[in-house]
DNA sequence: TTTAGATTTAAACAACTGTTTAATTTCAAG
DNA sequence: CTTGAAATTAAACAGTTGTTTAAATCTAAA
């Protein structure tokens, strides 16, 4: 059929998940917390998405991508190397801003079921984007325009500084109840510190 | 009485209350789940402990507490400036090597139930250690041993290149089911990195 | 208007939740 | 040995959980 009344009740389903998943966590949210904010009937939400469990993984993997997808093309692409360091971490800023708590969310979720996670995490194949990276790295060494400098070193300082202020950050923003405007115009000072920093770090 | 049995029992239950609730989180443990893997009377729970909230409230401040009680004592000693930036960042990879798994636990529950916890974290005043940053930083500005660099900016770097790393640690020693040796010893050699970093940044 | 299929509903299901009860056991002090 | 408080137990409590059922309603095509 798909009238506007499938997509709408599954759309209402799906929005309110979002929200509650991410907000109070998978064990946190009820298909009746789901279905009283939505406004539809309990079954509904089974009707749809056949079970709680299929309706996270939805989510979570929404979540995910949205995580690392812009990233990913980033990282492949042959921006000269300084730039593809600045378009990275303006990249994930510009993310985070939007999306400051979906970061504590996945890696929270990942840490409390690794086991059932771990498939879907092997599937996005984390150990090509070291690869790629690495091998990146060895033909600007060869170049002699950075430093030699351990792919893993790089990486961890440039996700750290990129993911962790927003994961404080968001905590900040449901402790005081809004958004501080103080904390994110420091963190749009924060983001050319870190750059800054990297590419100092990696200068020869 | 305090005889060795009830310590035994309380402390049976305190022992796998803290694996569970770290582990799994607060909703996602359940006092049948601590009772069994103590070896106890579901009713021992809450006969020793009141409730399951009240059990939870000990575990997430003791965790608090081993994640920041050592790293103020630091902030507030009067060690040389770059000693003390040293000592910090050594402390946290002391504690967070034995503790990974703290971190995400901590900020997670803070995330999922910010206004419960809201006056648990305030009673920490934050900002006093944001206060003593400071001062100590305006000092060192005066003299001339630092460059001017905002508070801010400086303790974001040094927590995002602390913290993260161990993070994403615990999570790949959750997912790949045992510590990975690499990943730690990769981390050793970045605790170093990490502290240059962090005194490049802030050489006059 | 009839009809068949999709959508929606209220109700029920068994299992699990935190907590309390009342009865029983344990055990050191008298 | 008796006693009284502390410790432990099995059972029950009312409420919630994810999921399923069977009946009712809606809707577009014949």
């Amino acid at each position: 059929m798909k009238t506007t009344k499938e997509t709408e009740v599954k759309d209402r389903i799906l929005d309110v998940s979002r929200k509650l998943f991410v907000e109070k966590g998978y064990t946190g949210t009820s298909i009746r917390d789901i279905a009283t904010e939505a406004e539809v009937n309990v079954a509904m939400v089974n009707y749809y998405f056949k079970s709680k469990h299929d309706l996270f993984e939805m989510i979570f993997e929404e979540s995910v991508n949205i995580l690392i997808n812009k990233i990913f093309g980033i990282i492949r692409s042959d921006l000269p190397f300084y730039d593809l360091l600045n378009t990275w971490v303006d990249s994930y800023y510009d993310m985070l801003s939007k999306n400051s708590q979906l970061p504590i969310f996945v890696l929270n979720e990942i840490h409390q079921n690794p086991g059932h996670l771990l498939e879907f995490i092997n599937r996005r194949n984390p150990s090509m984007l070291f690869g790629v990276l690495q091998n990146r790295i060895n033909k600007e060494i060869e170049k002699g325009t950075i430093k030699e400098i351990p792919v893993m070193n790089l990486l961890l300082s440039i996700l750290s500084l990129s993911i962790f202020p927003f994961v404080l950050g968001g905590i900040l923003t449901l402790v005081t109840g809004e958004k501080s405007e103080e904390y994110y115009a420091a963190l749009e000072k924060h983001k050319k510190f870190a750059v800054q920093f990297i590419t100092d770090a990696i200068k020869p």
